[in-house]
DNA sequence: TCAAATAGTAGGTGTGAACCCACTATAGGG
DNA sequence: CCCTATAGTGGGTTCACACCTACTATTTGA
């Protein structure tokens, strides 16, 4: 029902990234929310998975979120038995998380789901272009993020 | 400050083009703030000069935006002196909305403006990359839009 | 000519994200 | 032993975005 946009935005890789960007994350967000998770969550059970336990400001660096916000997410993923916290003996303000085999088999799934919404989302392109688009979108990312970490 | 984000979300296509796609709107988005407008506003700018004069209704269908917050939208263009409201004549409940020169020559700069941000987004890819990303997201963001359409 | 449909608009709702402050508990250096 | 720094946490603010509802003015068609 929609008519065509305006082809001088579609000419800016700017608005068309934020546009797919947008799309990709409202596509995931959607499968997450189905298991009452959102980004973060996923986000926080991947970092423990590639980088073993973590103290919370660990998470926060890492993902570069708010501590405070860490410590709700973290909660909440503690509560649905994704993972443990427990406090470090030798240094009793600090909350080592850790995955449990419960959140490591989720976020095995959310994974799953996150590459059908990938193959959905990029089935326009051969497999040649995907990977090439991997590829450039690494590279740009690692520049925003070595621009943000300063 | 920021450590290595996690590798396992790094590898999903979906989740860089999330971050991407976030950085992307989020410059764009403070270059247009400066001006005190927002990403909306210049939508509705482009499609008036891309497409001529619309019936707020038809914007509302090319951006696939609420009627509502096209009215809010067009109604700050116009106090800015960027587009014309006219009512129609013929059917006087419509109102025609078009750009007025002031208008046109913003957009050109809102133009320059993305094309920078572009610029420094996009600055490890090579101009031949660039032209594939365009490519590429192009086909990804039609494939969006023929099925939100239906 | 009257009922239904349509254009525009004012105002409000819900949500998610990002941030910020205050507070407690604990640790460590001088 | 105290002063400062640090970890975690609870609470709240702000903002943009998407959406929805109610209402007025106007047109159209039966």
């Amino acid at each position: 029902m929609s008519d065509a946009a305006p082809p001088s935005l579609l000419g800016l890789s700017t608005y068309l990234l934020s546009l797919t960007g947008k799309a990709a994350r409202g596509r995931l967000a959607d499968r997450l929310a189905e298991r009452g998770l959102r980004l973060w969550h996923m986000a926080v059970l991947a970092a423990l998975a590639d980088f073993g336990p973590h103290v919370q400001r660990a998470l926060a660096n890492r993902l570069s979120l708010d501590p405070s916000d860490v410590a709700k997410v973290v909660d909440e993923l503690a509560v649905a038995g994704h993972v443990d916290r427990v406090r470090d003996a030798a240094d009793r303000r600090r909350v080592a998380v850790s995955l449990t085999p419960a959140g490591r088999a989720v976020l095995a799934e959310l994974d799953a789901e996150a590459r059908r919404v990938q193959d959905e989302l990029l089935a326009p392109l051969s497999q040649a272009e995907r990977a090439d688009l991997q590829e450039m979108l690494s590279k740009v990312y690692a520049r925003i993020h070595s621009q943000s970490a300063e």
